[in-house]
RNA sequence: GCCCCAGUAGCUCAGUUAGGAUAGAGCAACGGUUUCCUAAACCGUAGGUCAGAAGUUCAAGUCUUCUCUGGGGCACCA
């Protein structure tokens, strides 16, 4: 919370010292470890080249000045040049005033985000089944990532794209056709092309029950457009079914089928072809995408007539700019990196600015069950199911885990692990934190404290080396939240709940918090427990997770 | 062959917009804590050539180059 304050002090300082200095010098502030105090600064180090002064010289004469400022408690230098702060205990007391009143608001920065136009797209599965678990990761860190953004003053969206035509989507109402048959008393063999999974024969049976047999009176064209429409529906409704058991909705829904009927796609092959960025080749019709930093060239229409993948994708992705949005973020899995720059150059060649597109690769992850990984495969219908994970650990559970790793790294994800609710579970340890409190809480109303009759004053009775370390942390969450957003490493927000969760454990096992004989003490100490809580249930909001009062 | 990601304790991983001080957690191992607001917890001990090498720097797990290992990607599939 004082970041930004120390910041501009040091640099005035610096300013009064004659300090010559830049960005590019990259001075720190940071948190040190407790024992060096609150915050420190590697300006003498870094500076001392530049101004020719010695760093533990610079550092003393920096560390004079600061210590005068009226927030600062002491300043210290330490070895190779470091300068110490540790701030005003006053400065404590206000962290914790100030966690009360902004409440479920604190944390939040709306001056951050500047209300600038942010679109975050993931899952954007194919609706050809149900979701499985590798679209779990995406949908736990895309939520999660457009909640922090909105909280942080952004003006954010999440979007899934369906991709609801071409070649995938003629399989799957092939697929619910034939089943469709059997179920009107045909015997058919079901051909290995075909979808496998239990799935389609839900989507028939639904259909069937709807018409009956009717559909076989129709046309092929009106059959399969019947079917088409009703199986898209039936899959994508348990789309959001799922969705929204893990707490995952979206802004916005976009259809490749509605972008193709609207000219989308050609519109895309006559822009580029205006501009001259294709050519004919071998009888398909290609762009040179290797003039924009792509491998090679890649085909726009195929020799049977039909345009790869890549154009509507194109297409897509052009609306995402004409609708205004000034920041663009893809989550893909790792299987999409090959197609990034072929993206990002027809974007070039478009004339939209491709650096703000930035892409998130979801490594992929493995789940284990029993020591043993599962496979999977869409085609024949081996699919691990969005809704068993969340059946069998739990929505709170499940998201945790997938927010706990890097974006970047590969996750192993233990579904026995994440079972049990023991210690070795992270997330009933943090959620056990907050249902601690609430007792605590309870406890103490029974016993008359409440918060009603609390004086600041009271807080000049903190003095516990942990009270300022809780507080310390507690005061350090606006700057991680906006950390996260910057970095998109959202693993740093499950982090710092742990951190602060065993910080309280730790707390809870030390010192009493209700004291029947020191009213004073005892209000305290609750309104510090009560302010941990506000933070454990703001950060645990933006995960996607529950607070339970009991556990 | 080319591109992307990773390699840190026995295991799973952190190590932060920006290179800083003695590299941290959890689990597993070993030892301890229960008249007390939830033992779903807490405390302590042990555990490391940060894959390897060279370089840049006052300072490298972090930056650069090379090598090794693992995963993924290199379609007129989506």
């Amino acid at each position: 919370m004082f970041q930004n304050y120390l910041k501009l002090r040091i640099v005035k300082i610096l300013d009064k010292l004659k300090i010559k200095y830049s960005k590019a010098d990259n001075i720190s502030l940071k948190y040190p470890s407790p024992e060096f105090g609150d915050y420190a600064t590697n300006a003498a180090l870094v500076l001392s080249k530049k101004n020719k002064i010695k760093p533990m010289i610079l550092a003393k004469r920096i560390a004079v000045r600061l210590a005068k400022d009226k927030k600062v408690d002491k300043v210290k230098v330490a070895k190779p040049g470091f300068v110490n702060i540790t701030l005003k205990k006053k400065l404590y007391r206000e962290v914790l005033q100030t966690i009360q009143e902004e409440n479920s608001e604190f944390g939040s920065d709306k001056q951050f985000g500047q209300n600038k136009k942010v679109l975050v797209e993931f899952v954007s599965a194919n609706p050809t089944g149900p979701l499985n678990i590798v679209n779990a990761r995406a949908a736990a860190f895309g939520d999660t990532f457009v909640r922090l953004l909105k909280f942080l003053g952004y003006n954010a969206y999440s979007e899934f794209y369906i991709n609801d035509a071409g070649n995938q989507v003629d399989i799957l109402v092939e697929s619910v056709e034939l089943r469709y048959r059997q179920l009107s008393g045909e015997s058919i063999i079901y051909p290995e092309e075909a979808y496998q999974g239990e799935y389609i024969k839900n989507i028939a049976l639904k259909i069937y029950l709807k018409y009956g047999i009717k559909l076989l009176n129709l046309s092929k064209k009106e059959r399969f457009n019947e079917l088409l429409e009703n199986s898209l529906n039936i899959v994508l409704n348990e789309q959001v079914k799922d969705l929204k058991k893990f707490n995952v909705t979206f802004d916005n829904w976009i259809s490749e089928r509605k972008l193709r009927d609207k000219g989308y796609i050609e519109d895309v092959l006559t822009y580029l072809a205006e501009k001259g960025y294709t050519y004919e080749k071998d009888g398909a019709i290609w762009f040179t995408s290797s003039k924009f930093g792509d491998d090679k060239d890649r085909v726009l229409m195929k020799t049977d007539g039909n345009v790869t993948y890549f154009v509507p994708d194109v297409a897509y992705h052009l609306t995402k700019y004409e609708r205004g949005y000034e920041l663009l973020y893809d989550l893909f899995g790792p299987d999409h990196q090959g197609h990034v720059p072929r993206l990002k150059a027809a974007i070039t060649a478009l004339g939209y600015p491709a650096d703000i597109l930035k892409i998130i690769y979801l490594q992929q992850v493995n789940f284990f069950s029993k020591g043993k990984k599962i496979k999977m495969s869409k085609r024949k219908g081996a699919i691990y199911r969005m809704r068993n994970l969340i059946e069998e650990v739990g929505t709170d559970v499940a998201r945790f885990f997938f927010l706990m790793r890097r974006a970047n790294s590969h996750l192993d994800f233990d579904i026995e692990l994440a079972k049990t609710q023991s210690v070795e579970n992270p997330v009933y340890y943090v959620q056990y934190a907050h249902a601690r409190i609430c007792s605590i809480i309870r406890k103490a109303k029974m016993k008359n404290f409440t918060l009603n009759k609390f004086k600041p004053d009271y807080l000049q009775r903190l003095k516990e080396k942990l009270e300022f370390q809780i507080i310390r942390e507690l005061s350090r969450f606006p700057e991680i939240l906006k950390i996260a957003a910057i970095t998109t490493e959202l693993n740093i927000l499950t982090q710092y709940l742990t951190d602060l969760a065993t910080l309280f454990h730790n707390y809870y096992h030390k010192i009493p918090i209700i004291n029947s004989d020191d009213t004073e003490l005892t209000m305290a100490r609750l309104y510090l427990i009560s302010s941990v809580k506000i933070v454990l249930v703001n950060c645990l909001h933006l995960l996607g997770i529950s607070a339970p009062k009991k556990m």
